[in-house]
RNA sequence: CGGAGUGUAGCGCAGUUUGGUAGCGUACCUGGUUUGGGACCAGGUGGUCGAAGGUUCGAAUCCCUCCACUCCGACCA
């Protein structure tokens, strides 16, 4: 392509909404275009690149004995009803009435749809297994957007659902799928890795996620630094506790006027933050409760969602008409259920709230107080690795990819059986795999760029070469060589992108370093005068200079 | 959902306090000089100042309503 008849929208400045480097540089290298909140179209470079990607997914995909489907995104409310999900899924499922007057919703995931077209035409065990996947765009109505096409509303998925006649054939291509998964990632050039996840509203027993690690992903990923225990920080489980100190100290009632923050109470005290204990008062389904955590410990909100089903903060109406002085909870004589993590049950002499304005105790001990001990809290650095070998390392991931173990929950739901080896109907068992292709766009490129913009891995890159001719509409010698060697290149099956603007020099340098093309040749009549071209990798500073005649070649050595 | 902030040319911004002809940089177009890392000179195109309403002789600016976008928080008791 020459760059004279592409639109190849580059920016040097980014709009100041975008926040992290992948957006800013996406919409500096003219990879997409915002349309609205959530919402990009994606330009002829970015859709070049997503292209590349679906490719390589496509590839992976198909060797694993995947069968590529494509399904609506308009689903009709009564598969969601079927499976239960039209009531759990929320105000992230987009509703909507058709001329009739029928409900529908915009898919942000094909389970159902899937399960459906599954029990039309898998009869027999005969059949079975059997893996269907497709690569389409997802509409979730995300709370808040952002992080340009990392979490946007509208996106591409690739989604596989497997069927199978029981679980251990579920288990087997759950393994097949990880081992796709990572030779996706690896050919994609991510740093990742796979780790424990919780399966969310998806359901299901064991899921995997893989994560991209960089500064600016959103979940935060444990591993041990002795063994190869990796989950996310919603899964890390801890388990009870022995106390390894007695009791010493007698309790004290001191005064703490306006001094409410744990952190400033263990300021004012002296102490550390783990010395003391802080009530959280939440409202679920079955009333108030208190929860009690150490002070340098954060709520676990999935654990807690899974111990009391959906739940709020309690707000400071309700915390007052509990007749609770917030700022000063504390862990006795409290009206309510008090519910303790399992790190907070076995701490001695701590301070907490007096239950009274403006003090605080301290020396306090668990003795005599009803509660409840439970896993309630996230992991923090420098924890014990739940699976006993060294202590936890804490990192930014960025989620690419989940699979997981369904089991029968759709198939139940929606009755999707087959006729067994006894002729008895049997529910299939199934598993589900996603990768989130716009946002691998995005990771790729958090984890490959410098100060002048992208830096591609080949497999991705929108174009394998580009030629940069200086003076190529005023030396007829720079242009004569540069169109040919770009016809070699097309004749060749390069990507290549000849850069036939009446640009200077530095701007298409710029350029071609923004969009993170991997190679680049450059044609000048200095170089023309030896007979050579300059070669410069896009990862690399060093210059090469080479015979025009073996340009070719050499391009052809460096793709392989 | 709460809290904060921002909407002025494709992008980045000033102007709003104190009402009085719509500005700057960049990008874009024309001509010229330049030509290996985002050149220079001259001229030019482009904006119903987010939208509607109100106050006023006069509104980007003051008042009201709405809309959009961004950030922060969903960590605290």
């Amino acid at each position: 392509m020459k760059s004279s008849q592409a639109l190849i929208p580059t920016q040097k400045e980014a709009p100041n909404d975008a926040q992290i480097i992948s957006h800013q540089l996406m919409i500096r290298a003219g990879l997409i275009s915002k349309l609205a909140s959530g919402l990009y179209s994606y330009l002829p470079m970015g859709l070049k690149i997503l292209q590349k990607i679906e490719k390589i997914i496509r590839e992976e995909m198909n060797n694993s004995n995947a069968q590529e489907v494509l399904m609506p995104i308009t689903q009709p409310a009564k598969l969601w009803k079927e499976s239960g999900r039209w009531d759990e899924y929320g105000a992230e499922l987009l509703r909507f009435n058709d001329r009739h007057n029928r409900e529908f919703c915009l898919g942000p995931t094909h389970e159902e749809v899937i399960t459906n077209l599954a029990s039309q035409y898998i009869n027999s065990y005969k059949q079975l297994p059997m893996n269907f996947y497709q690569i389409q765009t997802k509409f979730r109505d995300e709370v808040r957007p952002r992080f340009g096409v990392m979490r946007s509303r509208e996106f591409i998925m690739k989604d596989a659902y497997s069927f199978h006649l029981d679980k251990d054939s579920m288990r087997v291509e759950f393994e097949k799928m990880h081992a796709t998964y990572c030779r996706i990632f690896e050919r994609l050039g991510l740093n990742y890795r796979p780790v424990l996840a919780d399966s969310g509203s998806i359901g299901g027993e064991s899921s995997i996620e893989f994560h991209v690690l960089a500064e600016s992903g959103e979940d935060d990923i444990c591993f041990s630094d002795e063994s190869d225990y990796a989950v996310n920080i919603e899964k890390v489980a801890f388990s009870k506790q022995v106390k390894t100190n007695d009791a010493s100290a007698s309790e004290e009632k001191v005064l703490t006027k306006n001094i409410t923050s744990i952190e400033d109470v263990a300021q004012f005290l002296k102490v550390e933050q783990k010395q003391c204990v802080k009530i959280l008062i939440i409202k679920t389904t079955n009333g108030y409760k208190a929860l009690a955590l150490r002070g340098d410990h954060a709520l676990n909100e999935i654990k807690t969602q899974n111990l009391f089903g959906n739940f709020e903060f309690a707000s400071d109406k309700e915390i007052k008409s509990l007749d609770l002085k917030k700022g000063f909870i504390g862990v006795k004589d409290l009206s309510i259920n008090l519910i303790v993590d399992y790190s907070a049950e076995v701490m001695v002499d701590f301070i907490c709230g007096a239950n009274h304005w403006d003090h605080h105790l301290t020396g306090v001990n668990w003795d005599g107080i009803k509660f409840e001990a439970v896993d309630l809290r996230n992991a923090i650095e420098g924890d014990a690795s739940p699976d006993g070998k060294g202590k936890l390392v804490i990192k930014r991931g960025i989620e690419v990819g989940h699979i997981f173990q369904l089991g029968d929950k759709y198939s139940k739901a929606m009755n999707a059986n087959v006729i067994g080896e006894s002729g008895k109907a049997m529910m299939m068992i199934m598993g589900c795999y996603g990768i989130g292709v716009t946002r691998v766009v995005a990771a790729i490129i958090e984890q490959n760029y410098d100060n002048r913009g992208i830096i591609f891995p080949v497999n991705v890159a929108p174009f394998s070469v580009v030629i940069v001719p200086i003076n190529y509409n005023k030396s007829t010698r720079v242009k004569g060589l540069a169109d040919v060697l770009y016809q070699q290149c097309l004749d060749s099956d390069i990507e290549v992108l000849l850069d036939d603007r009446k640009e200077r020099a530095g701007i298409m340098f710029a350029d071609s370093d923004l969009l993170g093309i991997p190679h680049r040749i450059v044609l000048s009549d200095t170089h023309a005068d030896n007979g050579n071209v300059e070669y410069k990798a896009r990862n690399n500073p060093e210059k090469l200079e080479i015979k025009f005649d073996n340009a070719l070649a050499f391009i052809q050595s460096k793709l392989i």
